[in-house]
RNA sequence: GGCGCAUUCGUCUAGCGGCCAAGGACGCCACCCUCUCAAGGUGGAGACCACGGGUUCGAAUCCCGUAUGCGCCA
């Protein structure tokens, strides 16, 4: 049985070791947070590493948005790339003859073996393997070869892998920060490759190799790699090193329970980001996935994140990814920050082509900061995300708004009441002295019960009229932003249509 | 197929033997506020704590088994 201490005096370091194969998959963007919080939490680091070992499935572009997506939720790493530290290089591709030197020595030392079986052979016996339903594996024929089979071999020039010689009996076992104890049966690990034809280390090898050589105290990581931690103790034990403890977080998970991919809809930090959403509010959304403070906490600053957490309080069970909750939270802090900071965020999002989500193409851009800043406090209360900012706010911006005239009769009105509606409006409107929201409601509110309308109905067609919507922001906080003359202009117009019919 | 992990309202969760005829949040419904839509406020529906055995004076909480789900290996 494998056993290890760790002295309570070791400075706290976790890594995040992404593979740049992808997206940075919020998931994945979860377990970041989570070694974050835990290195922020205890004083500790925070090292970023990129564990891109498996060339085939290297992406380009894919190491840059990874790093982007921690940037954006202002998860800063003390070494990593771009961050020089005393156990770098970062980048496993740079690592390369230390993996290689750690194979070979387990070899000399009898812990590993070369293996010289064909792709064919492999095959075939998993093909056997599942036919006769035995636990698939390897069968170990390369690991009694003699000394002298192994040269002739190798002088023969067949490729060869690096396999680790599990021990054929007892127990490994690990206390999980997490899970609590968990343990397996030696006899049922197969002889894993840690190191491929080609020379590049497998994920085991490179892992082990690295976590120690860059000082790792904890690793936490997703729960999928529970199976194989088995092996990386071996190896641990083999090399001679001291392992680290361990925390398996649970997994995020699609509404169908299973993990959270592409097919469930947006899976990357980034695609957030251009939805609009607010990096606090993914951050605060994520760190309650399989974590919480109490039986309350809802709204949490980073702060009180680093502050409270703690691996006790994270939940075993995998969570579904629920946007609309998330979508929710991105509206509470969208309401909590100052208008002024809301009017800075949102000018991309309104400023982009109409095709991606923008205003209307006719609208001129840079758009008019002074004037988005008195928007804004009308719609902020209606923003779930910052995507929704041109919808909300397009008839501030366009020169005429577009609708369907039969829109501007309201309830219990016909075109001649509607049609006088607007003309009064335009007559009181024109006199009024100071265009103001008070001034406004005060003189349409009497016109309403000079007119004997509902305050509905007057409001109702006066909406439409300016706005081209039945549901808007406040009529005459509405007026006092467009301003005397688009009002005028934009009555007079409706009131024309009417006049058509 | 083998191994491992998990299992409290639809979802995220609180609960670490008595305070739980199970609390909070999202979503849903109703009402209030109100010029519309939001926001906000109030209230409601919603979980026999997967199932079956134990242990205990007492179990959502401890133990065992079963089921289901998920993950890993191939």
């Amino acid at each position: 049985m494998l056993q290890y201490a760790l002295d309570m005096t070791t400075p706290v370091r976790v890594r995040y070791a992404p593979s740049p194969t992808g997206e940075p998959h919020v998931g994945n963007i979860r377990t970041a947070l989570f070694n974050w919080l835990f290195a922020r939490h205890h004083g500790g680091k925070f090292i970023l590493r990129i564990e891109d070992t498996d060339q085939d499935r290297l992406v380009p572009g894919a190491q840059a948005a990874i790093l982007e997506a921690l940037e954006w939720l202002g998860l800063d790493w003390d070494e990593g790339p771009g961050v020089n530290g005393p156990y770098g290089p970062y980048l496993q591709s740079q690592r390369l003859s230390m993996y290689q030197r750690y194979a070979s020595s387990l070899v000399e030392q009898g812990a590993a073996y070369y293996c010289f079986c064909s792709e064919e052979r492999l095959a075939k016996l998993r093909e056997w393997q599942a036919q006769r339903k035995v636990p698939p594996g390897y069968d170990r024929q390369c690991r009694s070869l003699t000394a002298d089979e192994v040269e002739s071999q190798r002088q023969k020039g067949i490729r060869t892998v690096v396999r680790f010689k599990t021990p054929p009996q007892g127990r490994t076992e690990v206390d999980d920060l997490i899970r609590g104890h968990v343990s397996w049966e030696n006899r049922l690990l197969d002889d894993f490759v840690i190191l491929k034809s080609d020379g590049w280390p497998t994920y085991h090898l490179a892992n082990v190799v690295d976590d120690h050589h860059m000082a790792i105290s904890h690793v936490m990581r997703a729960e999928e790699w529970l199976p194989s931690t088995p092996r990386h103790l071996q190896l641990y034990q083999a090399i001679g090193f001291e392992p680290p403890l361990f925390a398996h977080l649970p997994m995020i998970l699609g509404p169908d329970r299973s993990k959270l991919s592409k097919r469930h809809g947006a899976t990357s930090a980034i695609e957030y980001r251009g939805k609009g959403y607010l990096p606090e509010a993914l951050v605060n959304y994520l760190a309650l996935l399989g974590w919480s403070l109490d039986d309350r906490t809802e709204v949490i600053s980073r702060e009180d994140l680093i502050r409270h957490f703690s691996t006790e309080r994270i939940s075993k069970a995998g969570a579904i990814f629920n946007q609309e909750k998330l979508t929710w939270m991105n509206g509470v802090y969208i309401r909590s920050l100052p208008p002024e900071e809301i009017a800075r965020r949102l000018v991309p999002f309104l400023e982009r082509p109409a095709e991606m989500g923008g205003l209307p193409g006719e609208v001129a851009r840079p758009i008019d900061q002074g004037y988005l800043k008195r928007i804004v406090p009308l719609i902020q209360d209606r923003l779930r995300t910052l995507s929704d900012g041109p919808e909300l706010s397009d008839f501030f911006f366009v020169k005429r708004p577009e609708y369907e005239p039969s829109l501007l009769v309201q309830k219990e009105m016909d075109t001649q009441s509607a049609r006088k509606a607007l003309e009064m409006s335009l007559q009181q409107l024109d006199r009024l002295g100071s265009w103001d929201r008070a001034s406004l409601e005060e003189v349409l509110r009497r016109l309403a019960a000079e007119l004997g309308l509902k305050t509905g109905q007057l409001f109702g067609v006066l909406r439409v009229a300016l706005t081209g919507r039945m549901a808007a922001p406040p009529l005459f906080e509405t007026m006092e932003v467009l301003g005397q003359v688009r009002c005028m202009e934009r009555i007079r117009q409706a009131a024309l249509l009417l006049a058509e019919r």
